[in-house]
DNA sequence: CAAAATCTGAGGTACGTCAATCAGATGTAT
DNA sequence: ATACATCTGATTGACGTACCTCAGATTTTG
């Protein structure tokens, strides 16, 4: 005997199969005490239900979008390539995925693109974007359309999202606050932290996360105020001077976001290349040639594949109204050092 | 228009249905011009099989086994328990997991169960074990009869195995050496290796990677020779205290395998508890709380998780003899501490 | 050139589910 | 009691693919 089907629980539950078929699609029209004997006939057989043909009876080819900021970020684009690739491979699974980036500067556009797909039909939604008054209302409104949201990377915990996949940014940057500190070691100096800016939920996050770490076990240790480079290396350098004219030698740099590029170039100015604990996030070419150069000494990363298909997956079963299991979708934290790099095919 | 089907495709290459199904499930009777007509239309329309109509139309319930040994290991267990897990989830897939544990101590054991599951008309097999002559030849058969063989986290290069899923130990072992010798910071005392047993390929590669890292990196440091417990802490304790009394003190402690438990002990009795640089492998409860309590600080570990569903997607897709999506299926290699443990759910 | 072997077409049933229809059955208000 | 609303049963045709049969066409072989 293989799996049951609907006709094993119609039989078990003493109904017609329309019954059961009411009661699976939550269609009206059955009797609270007929859908209860359903139910049971549902558990004692231990059905489960075959989204396979489910899915192919239907015909459904639901639509999804992602949306993406168009930020000069490697990390960003490795995620858009990364979710590219899953997305021929969901198409497999009648999900067609429209991959959208708009302009990371003007969350307006962002809100106008959101309600033209909501206008335009739209299953699903995942996007990363900062939490922002006009994000959030923008989403409520998708919200309000019964389209499903899913934030990535950084959570929108205020706008109605039905999940986050990305990592913790606390415990991230708790991370990074103990691998800081014990690679530092015995010695304890100053430790600067660098940020392209501190608008994005997640740095402010990781930015916590360090401090509390830092505080508590390696008290010795001086940690400065974030400078805000934003995307400048003029403006890194700038910053990293005058914190390093104000008092004693830097030992450590944590860099919570992107623009390992321009630390790198500034500190081999600098004469420091390598003689700091730099501590870093997200694997992208760039921290890669890093670590493996040697300069980088641990990367805080979420596996952007996960990512992609975690995404996807979550969508998929938002779509289809069904649970998730929470335990796959839920991100692991990476630590990178050089011995455990990714092979790189 | 949505995906095209089988149908377009035999309009579009002027053959019959019937031809089209014969040239996709490459059964005989076609000749190879008609058959390249038929490639040249999959290839023109871009089509896709749809495996899900096409499993539900074979009504294929195919059947594979998954051989763990019934050692006394928790990271055993775990595995045990989360293809458990998934496998309830795969019979959705019509794949039914048979989860059997074989005496770890008799390979002759194991390869009776082998050739009794190939007679009994298995699709699929994924085991861990070690790579003994008796293994190999029983494995070699069930390849003989056309039934994939999956490795799982100690892999099988000799045996004909069709995939391994696990993590590459020489890489964690060098991981563990890097975080060992960072950790340990300038200074330079005496490491020592512990395992239960070398008989396993993994804790030989780990140990190699180990002790290149260290080698390399850490010149200054002294490791000490495997030490085998055979899983006893009696034996751990007797070859400890040998350690200890030969020269200077100890620094560092690599875990290759099992054993937390009795090490805490051994540790705890010498008043070393917490004192040493402790780095093991696997995510346990016992290193989870080792973790916890500060003793461990590090674990080099391959998420069970990933793990189970890897296996059983690697088995699944050999068994349809579909392609693997390389880049899904790679485990990495994941390295926790007290700050990143998993949240417990 | 006929017989045999090989190839191809046409058509059907099945897989598990959805979605729709229509015909009864039961219950409820007038 | 009649009309009506609400529930339930029985049946059917998709969805995309597999697999089977049988008949007819084409090629190869003797």
């Amino acid at each position: 005997m293989g799996r049951p089907t609907v006709t094993d629980i119609a039989r078990e539950a003493g109904v017609s199969l329309a019954t059961v078929d009411r009661v699976l699609n939550a269609r009206p029209g059955v009797r609270d005490k007929t859908i209860a004997a359903v139910n049971d006939a549902i558990a004692r057989l231990g059905y489960v239900r075959d989204m396979a043909a489910a899915n192919l009876a239907r015909g459904r080819n639901s639509r999804v979008a992602i949306l993406l900021p168009d930020t000069q970020s490697q990390f960003v684009d490795t995620l858009h390539d990364a979710i590219g690739q899953e997305a021929t491979l969901a198409s497999a699974a009648r999900m067609q995925v429209e991959l959208v980036r708009y302009p990371g500067a003007n969350m307006h556009v962002l809100a106008a693109i959101l309600s033209d797909l909501v206008a335009g039909g739209i299953s699903g939604v995942a996007l990363m974007a900062p939490e922002t008054p006009v994000v959030r209302d923008a989403l409520r409104s998708v919200n309000a359309a019964g389209v499903p949201v899913v934030a990535m990377v950084s959570d929108l915990p205020n706008s109605g999202a039905a999940h986050y996949v990305g990592i913790d940014g606390y415990a991230a940057g708790r991370t990074a606050g103990l691998l800081m500190g014990r690679f530092l070691g015995a010695q304890t100096p100053r430790v600067m932290v660098i940020a392209q800016s501190m608008l994005l939920r997640d740095s402010i996050e990781r930015r916590r996360g360090f401090d509390a770490v830092m505080l508590r076990d390696f008290p010795g240790i001086e940690v400065g105020q974030t400078l805000e480079s934003h995307g400048a290396p003029e403006i890194l350098q700038q910053v990293m001077r005058e914190a390093l004219s104000s008092s004693g030698p830097i030992g450590g740099i944590y860099l919570l976001g992107s623009g390992h590029r321009a630390l790198a170039q500034v500190l081999s100015e600098m004469g420091l290349l390598g003689r700091v604990v730099t501590i870093g996030h997200e694997l992208t070419p760039h921290t890669i040639a890093a670590l493996q150069a040697g300069w980088l000494d641990a990367v805080i990363a979420q596996n952007v594949g996960h990512l992609a298909r975690s995404t996807l997956r979550v969508l998929q079963a938002k779509v289809d109204q069904q649970p998730i299991n929470e335990s796959q979708e839920r991100l692991r934290l990476e630590i990178i050092l050089r011995e455990n790099l990714p092979l790189t095919p």
